[in-house]
DNA sequence: TCCCTGCGGGAAAGGGCTTTCTCTGCGGTA
DNA sequence: TACCGCAGAGAAAGCCCTTTCCCGCAGGGA
């Protein structure tokens, strides 16, 4: 690899001179010997160390982001949104996928911060965890303590700037959908109850279906993976112990996708004979079919205004912005059936010999 | 921010001794000292600064990826499959996204070349453009004339290692599979057609179509982006200059959903009036409704073959790997319909009395 | 007893760049 | 003519690590 001595011996300058050719220094410099620099450059295939660059330079401007994992739609939107601010203001992204796995995110932590990035920026659902969390804060609070600016997004845990969406809301808003259409036996298609995402949709939803004198008991919970494959098994092990479910919330896209392939796969219409209500509303959610009723975050938002939250260096104060959600109503929800609102409670036999599977 | 001779004089000790003991290195440290170097990292939440290390060391690790987005499902796979392997042997991977721009994609050789990664995998499909190739290849020749090591996947301009799909015979298989179902009145829906791959994904089904004694004629393609708007839009820009069409070849599952979209909104029943093939077979691909018909591309796999290619630092040959493309047979491929095969040729007016749009 | 060996530790030389400080030489003013 | 100031270039001091080289010391063999 050639180095800016190289550079400078062949175009017969000081590295001095040749460093603040190619950086556009503010110090003058004459065009003959710009010329030279420039063209030794040329010549040389010269590239500059980023990490001598890196080192040599005070200020930093790169930024960390870990998130569960970029390629989930979800944190690709959001994703989208933290780019966007990023590349107007010319910063560097480095972003690393956690896979949920606690241990890596405090790994990818201490990492971000080996490599100097001017900020921080956690997505995704938080821990129910005390140990974790502690850990987390205090790496957190060791970063800032050196002048690095945190945000998070859709975290409760963490003191300082945080985005959140309003995961309760939507929770709400999904019970309060399907109470309105009259359905009374609601599964729910959960993620793992670790996460706190998971829980605060949960209560939303049970808060809704409370006001509305229902209950949301934990026998109609089921518990899985985040995405389509634990929606599609959650969903079959509902539908096994409770076969005159007429509603399914899935507590977000991808696992009320993976619940619309088990329904299908078992016969029953949607949303004739079984309503379901997803999360998110990710870009896919309108071209399943039926396209999907569901909630939506303002997910590019949410991306682009954590960016903006922690590159604007005022503002010392720890800044909360509640993002709302809100009801999309697509095609996958629609009113009771009839035979079960007129035989309430009693034979679901006749609905469960329609499963194929 | 801590440094290591910050770290080093609290333990009382040389900074060489204290980098030892924090890397593990092999030579012999007492526990006396270890002790004290390993409780000052503790007190001063010491981290070591990424770039001095990259810059003091010798050996580069990391492995730069340049992919159009990570997030287009295309490429989230097969980022899957290069991480995978990447992983295991210990690497980190630096991934950019050049959202098809090739100014970018020039700029992020320089970027990574900059941060002196190890090797540079470059995915997605080449330009049809002289110029920008040229310089490609001069800026990727001169990052392997400094011991870089460059694989491509999926791009025929480069001359060293590649893992090249077969795009080609993909578009047979699926121009075969529609012949086979008696369908002369095929329209694509094409990606841009400055990339190779769409090209050859053309030819391989122009050539089945020849094969059949058909042709495929330039007013039955519509070219747009490589992404489900994209594909809604040609479809219906297809639709309208060709009522007729009693099938539609979409040159990524993308674009087949969003041409689903546009056959639904038209209210064409899929596969009864018009038949659908994709191409790609992404995950989502199973889940759509009727779930997609599709010629299947081993993605994780090119992922972790090109990884694994630009890490074996033998076989200086360039390699090349062409990974075979198999046709999955779904739900959106029928027969062609019977009132069409009746009157071949004759009043499409029937049918496209069924527009709703 | 002397010398050699080997172990544990430190000094110091980079690694490639930026930036401050210093120096030279020129034009302009008194 | 003497001096000042400034433009333009270079010297050199870091930035924070790793690693080679070297040194002192203790133990073992002759």
């Amino acid at each position: 690899m050639a180095t800016l001595s190289d550079v400078a011996r062949r175009a017969g300058v000081s590295p001095a001179t040749a460093s603040r050719v190619i950086n556009g220094s503010s110090k003058p410099v004459t065009d003959e010997l710009r010329e030279r620099v420039l063209a030794a450059v040329a010549e040389l295939q010269y590239v500059p160390n980023a990490h001598a660059q890196l080192l040599a330079r005070s200020h930093r401007s790169a930024v960390g982001v870990i998130v569960h994992d970029v390629s989930d739609p979800y944190f690709a939107e959001i994703t989208r949104g933290l780019q966007r601010v990023a590349t107007d203001q010319g910063r560097l992204l480095m972003i690393c996928n956690s896979y949920r796995d606690p241990d890596r995110e405090l790994e990818y932590v201490e990492l971000l911060r080996g490599h100097q990035v001017a900020a921080l920026i956690l997505a995704g659902s938080g821990y129910h965890d005390e140990a974790f969390t502690r850990q987390l804060n205090e790496k957190l609070a060791a970063y800032e303590a050196t002048g690095g600016r945190v945000a998070v997004i859709g975290r409760h845990e963490h003191s300082g700037d945080a985005v959140m969406p309003d995961n309760r809301a939507g929770g709400y808003l999904a019970g309060r959908e399907l109470c309105g259409l009259g359905h009374r036996a609601i599964g729910v298609v959960a993620g793992p109850r670790i996460l706190t995402t998971t829980t605060d949709r949960l209560a939303g939803l049970r808060q809704a279906l409370t006001e509305q004198g229902r209950e949301l008991p934990e026998r109609r919970i089921r518990y899985a993976e985040f995405d389509r494959d634990g929606g599609a098994e959650a969903t079959a092990r509902l539908l096994d112990a409770d076969p005159e479910l007429t509603a399914i919330v899935a507590l977000n896209d991808s696992m009320a996708i993976g619940a619309l392939a088990t329904l299908r796969a078992r016969g029953l219409a949607v949303p004739q004979q079984t309503s379901v209500v997803g999360f998110d509303d990710m870009p896919i959610a309108r071209d399943v079919t039926p396209a999907l009723t569901t909630v939506r975050l303002p997910l590019v938002d949410m991306g682009a205004r954590a960016m903006s939250l922690v590159l604007d260096a005022g503002a010392p104060a720890p800044r909360i912005e509640v993002l709302p959600a809100e009801l999309v109503r697509r095609d996958t929800a629609g009113p009771v059936p009839p035979s079960v609102r007129a035989t309430a409670g009693s034979t679901p036999r006749a609905r469960r010999g329609e499963a194929t599977m």
